[in-house]
DNA sequence: GGGTTTCACGCAAAAACCTGCAAGAACCGC
DNA sequence: GCGGTTCTTGCAGGTTTTTGCGTGAAACCC
């Protein structure tokens, strides 16, 4: 084989499976593995691939993983938000959870909307404040440092009393047999307690958590009443769910 | 599965579900525990999240809230959180108002100190949160948005139920006839619940602040225990206080 | 404070890498 | 066609990376 035709076969393999492996190359091609180390070498010098140890990976592989972006997905959970932000109605009395997608519901709330927001998430707490008119309560208890959210079977009664308009949970894992799903238990404890205090259940979620699964499980998929992603609702990732009956936006 | 792949797969983890444990992702990647702990370390060193023991956290999850912005009297309050730091001991209970002068108290802490701190300030409890090994526990209720701390019957409620070691009261003025006073109805109701509260009370003032009025009272000056300002114990200014039984600091 | 888990460090084996070299293939001008 | 040049390839060696394991220290949980 070529020096040519070998170098576009490996290309060609990089760009269709993301990944090389040197050895099996060497494997496949029947060259040594130094023409493929000097092969690899060459096509990373010309920027075509990536080198590592013990193979090479694709451009496209890098740029995805490699997002240097400080908050994951900014822009879906910017879109999703929005969507969500369209669900509060005036003199609503609202619950939410943590998360970043949280938080960013928080920054999209129009500007005149008067309700009430109660949540144990700190930083939702702070994003809250900010806004000009609606009413914040907080839930105390136990602040968790690595969920900055207040657990415990103070805040767990506190949520119990409450009879909320609308949930928000950002959601970690949703799968349509599992319902949505966790893995910080007494986050799940809570979230589980804001579930029942709601008439309406709505989860937020970027599509890339749809289908996963976690430990611990906090509700099943007919406790849920919306779900949002940043997908158009007629995606076909989402059908599952919608033949479930949840209101897809 | 090559290095670098590996390393992507847990970034991708860790920045979906917010925190990784060591233990699954080995099982999960069927690789030792070992190889784990280094790539967690590497990417920590680059600063793609953050490290813990037993797994890592998303970086975006715990970002800093810079609450730094222009405090009036830097200097003087960093003296005063340095020498009340200084009360606190292992294992203690502790309830603190809000302020900036509070916010500087929990800077101060050493990095050691094991206790429980307690507060319904918002920012005050984030910067608790940066503490690695104190308990802190938020008073819930309704948030003023104003004095960024939570107001109302729930909060005194909750206040009243705790016997707490020391009570460290950020104050706006002091007065030998009429003791600490302030200028918000619902926040000086929960320093009346804080005093009543602790065992032993705290207030932190700069001087300026001394011999001031407000219009509510908190509380008289045979209920303080202790007084720290940023000058000298023994500076005349104080000596009517001292004269009053407080320790002065 | 004791028992368990997790970490850190060093070590060793395996794998991958780099360098230089030489044999052979391809090329080029005559 | 032919000598010289360049290119390509495989190999030998020594080096670096990666990985798993063992030991003792540290951190954590109750």
């Amino acid at each position: 084989m070529l020096k040519k035709e070998r170098q576009a076969y490996i290309l060609h393999k990089v760009n269709l499976h993301n990944r090389v492996l040197s050895s099996l190359l060497c494997d496949e091609i029947q060259v040594s593995e130094d023409t493929i180390r000097r092969d690899l070498h060459e096509l990373a010098q010309r920027g075509k691939l990536i080198k590592v140890h013990g193979g090479a990976l694709s451009h496209a592989f890098n740029e995805k993983y490699n997002t240097s972006s400080h908050i994951y997905s900014h822009d879906q959970k910017k879109i999703i938000a929005q969507k969500a932000a369209s669900l509060v109605k005036n003199g609503m009395f609202v619950l939410t959870s943590g998360g970043t997608t949280i938080i960013e519901l928080a920054r999209a709330l129009p500007h005149d909307l008067r309700a009430t927001f109660v949540s144990g998430s700190i930083p939702a707490i702070l994003e809250y404040m900010q806004h000009p008119s609606i009413d914040v309560i907080m839930i105390g208890d136990r602040v968790s440092k690595n969920s900055k959210i207040t657990i415990g079977g103070e805040a767990i009664e506190k949520i119990r009393q409450i009879r909320a308009d609308l949930c928000f949970l950002g959601i970690n894992a949703i799968d349509i047999r599992h319902g949505t799903t966790d893995n910080d238990w007494d986050v799940v404890q809570l979230k589980k307690a804001m579930v029942e205090s709601s008439r309406k259940v709505v989860c937020l979620t970027i599509s890339e958590k749809i289908n996963t699964l976690q430990p611990i499980h906090i509700c099943s998929v007919d406790q849920i009443d919306v779900l949002i992603t940043e997908l158009s609702p007629d995606d076909p990732i989402l059908k599952p769910y919608r033949d479930a009956g949840i209101e897809v936006i």
